[in-house]
DNA sequence: ATACATTCCTGTCGTATGATAAATATTATA
DNA sequence: TATAATATTTATCATACGACAGGAATGTAT
């Protein structure tokens, strides 16, 4: 097999290999699946630490190619399909094994997981929030600039659709297996509420570490 | 230091020791954690794995003691103020260590979770929809069982605040201090729309999948 | 002070792991 | 077909790990 061509293959059985056993699986087990012997990992990769980052590596680049924005931003659909669109094709994009990579990346301590919380900033929070800001007649980012409490917010409908995602691909068990139906309830619930809750939080009784500006790193991509 | 008392300590270390390094973290490393040696460790358990299921029925216990009914049953207090005073305890008694377990244990493959989200069902949605039904004068469980779309309804109130514990203690990064406001946040939001949601569940335009009986095993406790 | 019990440590065994080097098989090229 | 280049395997090393046995230290009762 050609080297390229090995490596990929390498690249996506240890994607799937990790997600499954842990980053402390032997890279014997590895070998094994792969159908090769151990020894080859290491023409490939000079350790398994490295191996592991390359994993990161391939696997941020689809999160960071995903198209966030494309249907978030379409304004010729009302916000909440476009929400639900977006929600469902991420759902039913993921397999388990990114969701798995990062929650154990996150549990080692890898820093990893802010460069993915920056992007659901930047990608989702950011759009939902003034989509539902412009609905309320309430200022741009101009003008006031994004806030902790908006930002939570954003992160109670994010939380719902992810956690299921947990609930699917970690912590198993049967569930609902009507993903559009589930995300459509997340949606429209969190709709419901979502312009009083803002409201709210721009009038005068909103608590303190609400209204405190969230710290815009500058946006990397 | 007597035998009992030294278990306990054993017990009570392994748990934040595991919790942070993971659970093939070696015992040597986990000895030198207690400032003993090793070999001591065998003395109170016969392996590391009769170790670790010790600290996790530790752990599960204080689970099981846990006051759910209590606060969520206290009719004198309005449906808002059950759910917030009862995530407010549980998110101030939640040190990140049982998250992290279980999330481990989860990402392993153990049957642990589902005894986890039976205790969820029993103990937090079945009284949180019993109430919602209630408000909207819809009939009790004896006339029409817990069906799937409740069930996903609830678990979006449950996800917003359990996801917020997990961005807390283990995706880490700064994130809003002001617990009780978070808490107010997904409550209120919550509750918003669950009562148009769950309206609609129990129309004829609510998916199949919704109307599904949810699988109710025996409680345990 | 002696004998006993309990707590803890030293030392060690077999095995599994990450990593390397040398040998072999496979493929391409002339 | 001979030769070079590449892909893969075999064999091996040093280390780290879980687990166990026996001994040292400490305390307690007679």
């Amino acid at each position: 097999m050609p080297a390229a061509e090995r490596k990929a293959v390498i690249l996506r059985d240890s994607a799937l290999f990790f997600a499954r056993e842990g980053f402390a699986a032997s890279t014997r087990d590895l070998a094994d699946q792969l159908g090769v012997r151990q020894a080859l990992l290491y023409k490939y990769f000079p350790s398994k630490e490295a191996l592991l980052e390359a994993v990161f590596e391939e696997v941020l680049a689809v999160f960071w190619a995903m198209e966030w924005s494309k249907v978030l931003a379409d304004h010729s659909l009302s916000l909440e399909d476009r929400l639900t669109q977006f929600f469902i094709a991420h759902l039913e994009a993921e397999d388990g094994i990114p969701m798995r990579l990062f929650m154990r990346a996150a549990l080692d301590g890898w820093v990893l997981s802010t460069r993915r919380l920056e992007l659901v900033k930047n990608k989702f929070v950011q759009p939902l929030i003034a989509a539902l800001r412009s609905d309320a007649k309430l200022p741009g980012y101009d003008k006031s600039p994004l806030m902790m409490g908006e930002f939570e917010l954003a992160m109670v409908l994010h939380s719902s659709v992810i956690f299921y995602s947990i609930r699917t691909h970690i912590y198993g068990g049967d569930l609902c297996p009507d993903v559009p139906a589930v995300v459509r309830l997340c949606v429209t619930n969190f709709l419901n509420g979502a312009q009083s809750s803002l409201l709210a939080l721009h009038g005068p009784d909103a608590p303190a570490a609400f209204k405190l500006p969230v710290p815009t790193k500058k946006a990397a991509d």
